[in-house]
DNA sequence: TCCTATCTTAACATTTTTGTCTAACAAAAA
DNA sequence: TTTTTGTTAGACAAAAATGTTAAGATAGGA
């Protein structure tokens, strides 16, 4: 709780999260982060003590952003096609803005991430879930374990973005060209998962 | 090339690709790699000279491996189909056995990847893309820019196990029932994929 | 005006890791 | 038996990165 607030602390932050989880130099080491900030490599270590810590502080602000705007999807009040629309929406957007940080998860997961991970809520995915084995009930989508509905709808939508410079060398796309093909997937994704 | 052939060599191989791509270990350190191999640090000198050399001499090796048979799966005889049941049997299996490998790929991807990549023969890709196109015309698979039929295919497969440690935890499910759910997968795909 | 939180500069200690070198040794090959 | 090959052991240099500390500078608030 700083008294005069100058937004320095804030601005390491988000220099922290573009360089890792946007640009993808998940090495980055301190003084990269404190130079891409154009902050003193101390003023890291004035506000978050040791590297460790700021970037449990920065992967908790994500992990956090992010779960919210979810949770608020799941728990909303519309239609069930509607619901996995915004989820859709929100998490292609999240993916987009930092294609990296689901890789950061999963080789962190081991060290740092321990902690982190149990701090998800999982009764809005609960809910969510009981909607969707509904909906097979009534066959707008096909019948199958709702964890298998849930994995097929976050695959068909991380992975293309996590591999996206992969993909864009295999298949020659431009990154303007690569952009079009991921915002086509909205509606893609959809009609492949339902079947009306 | 050694006179005498002890198979240290790739011993040492072995245990760097087990402890990178199939443990996860990203970070292992030239002693670590030694330890879990049962020899000393200086043989891993010895027979690759650098660690960056090891590593991508391991990683050559696996990609190497996987897209040999990939290829296989795309330029057989069969129908468009089996292709596919066999492509998605060939990349489970890989993914199963090393689910840390794309992390890795990803990760190095600005590094030590650059040239790695550009190795990947395109042609069966491409074949197998123009035959899909086919299939499209045909109405056993949607209609749809081809590569998104490969991106789907391969999203599928790939992103349940890459999250595997992560869904794990958040569906509170075991190791053996996650196994299980992946089996499924083989024929969810299959269904979600064709018409027919 | 004085104080204090914020931030810089600079120097330095520490740790981790990589890579090199040399000596030694066992076992197979010549 | 001598040589070569594969491998260990130990010591060490060098680099890279983190973290610490002390000494200011500066500006806004009391």
């Amino acid at each position: 709780m700083p008294l005069k607030n100058t937004g320095t602390e804030q601005h390491i932050k988000d220099t922290a999260k573009r360089l890792l989880f946007a640009e993808g130099k998940l090495h980055a080491t301190t003084q990269e982060i404190a130079d891409a900030a154009g902050v003193n490599r101390t003023a890291l270590h004035y506000y978050f003590r040791s590297r460790d810590l700021l970037i449990a502080a920065i992967f908790q602000d994500a992990m956090q952003d992010l779960s919210q705007r979810l949770n608020e999807c799941m728990i909303s009040d519309e239609s069930f096609k509607a619901k996995t629309e915004k989820i859709i929406s929100v998490f292609l957007k999240h993916m987009i803005a930092f294609p990296y940080q689901e890789t950061f998860l999963v080789t962190e997961m081991n060290t740092l991430g321990k902690n982190l991970i149990t701090n998800i809520q999982s009764d809005p995915v609960k809910s969510y879930l009981k909607e969707a084995a509904v909906e097979m009930e009534k066959g707008t989508i096909e019948k199958m374990n709702p964890i298998h509905f849930l994995m097929n709808l976050f695959s068909l939508l991380s992975y293309p973005l996590i591999m996206a410079p992969l993909y864009k060398k295999l298949f020659r796309v431009s990154g303007k060209d690569f952009k079009e093909l991921i915002e086509e997937r909205e509606r893609l994704i959809i009609s492949l998962l339902f079947k009306q």
